[in-house]
DNA sequence: ACATGGAATGACCACCCGGTCAGTTTCTCG
DNA sequence: CGAGAAACTGACCGGGTGGTCATTCCATGT
């Protein structure tokens, strides 16, 4: 059973990282500072570390949860691609992919800005963003053994496709009114779907 | 004429900056100190002051310089590629990014590292990282024109391109042994070569 | 109403880092 | 060689930040 002591402990580790990320997302992610973080989060300095042991937990933490939140939604959209051809699940992920980025503006700071930091946090952000990668590892392994997909190096052609969604996030982000989710997803996945298909002829 | 005095501040100001260069590319941008560099240049803190205003300018400078080198190389490149093929031209650009940055692996995590910084610093390097981006614009654009490429959002799919570049460069850079350059430039040049080009038929 | 213990507070500390400048060394030229 | 200028040095300073802890507050049970 769930004691009330664990049930508050639950709800202030919840309230110190949203107001994490809402300063982060402000200031970014090296400016922002253990006080900014308890200004905006309505509590004194010293009630933060009654729930973290230092600043880097608070960003471990706010980031992992986020990070959680993002891969399920993923997973989900992958799933529900069921059997569909390359193209159209590609273009599902991302859409999910973009959307979720739209709502969660404030966290993108995090998730991108995390190159910086110190040496074990950056191993465990990598093991994260690896999950990220197997999803469309799997993704484009799944097209080659259905033939749509001519054979080449999985894993790199995956890195291509995060980091040219990571790069139309970013803009996104920075754009006012950003195309709906779709649109971009739709790009992409036709550049993809297209570019990773096995040839047909040569020109 | 150039000045005894001139030449002396060049070749303070270029010893300077490559020990920022060394100094960013083991220990970070972010926790990279003044007396890091100056540990790094085998001069006093004080003598780093008589050359640059500031930490700041210190890391634009160096920035800057590298990125000019870069952007140099890759117009080359560009050049060289004359009226070939859309895939054969992008090649080649992508041949020559990988290749500088395995020349210059120092040079990387100033590049990539230089989203967590002041507010200024980050539009310039916006102006900086727009000259790159413009560069695939017009690779894509000429493309266009001749028919070879279907028409879509040029920027969209440059900002594509060189984030699926960047991504692959991170890459490579953990890797022991990296392909040689051609070989992932090959890779990127055929997924979007295949993935802009014009449609031929309806799947 | 009162006692009690855990939660919350914020003044405080130690440390770090960018930037300065009085003092020292090196260069230059009469 | 000597003296003045220029370059160089590194101890020092002030501001800022992560983390602590004696004190205060408050919810709860009697």
């Amino acid at each position: 059973m769930t004691t009330k002591r664990q049930v508050v402990e639950e709800f202030r580790c919840r309230a110190i990282s949203d107001a994490a990320m809402r300063a982060v997302a402000r200031k970014g992610l090296a400016r922002t500072t253990v006080d900014d973080i308890a200004r905006e989060a309505g509590v004194a300095k010293g009630t933060i570390y009654l729930y973290f042991r230092s600043r880097g937990e608070i960003i471990e933490k706010t980031i992992g949860a986020a990070v959680d939140g993002l891969l399920e939604r993923l997973r989900l959209a992958a799933d529900a691609a069921g059997d569909e051809p390359f193209g159209g699940a590609l273009e599902r992920v991302l859409t999910a992919q973009f959307a979720y980025f739209d709502e969660h503006r404030v966290f993108f700071r995090l998730y991108f800005g995390s190159g910086e930091y110190s040496e074990d946090r950056r191993l465990r952000q990598t093991r994260r963003s690896r999950l990220h990668l197997a999803l469309f590892v799997e993704l484009i392994r799944r097209g080659c053994r259905r033939g749509e997909l001519r054979s080449l190096d999985a894993e790199r052609a995956a890195v291509a496709i995060t980091g040219a969604a990571r790069e139309v996030i970013l803009r996104r982000i920075h754009e006012k009114e950003p195309v709906p989710p779709a649109a971009d997803a739709r790009l992409l996945a036709d550049v993809f779907g297209a570019g990773l298909a096995r040839r047909e002829k040569k020109g």
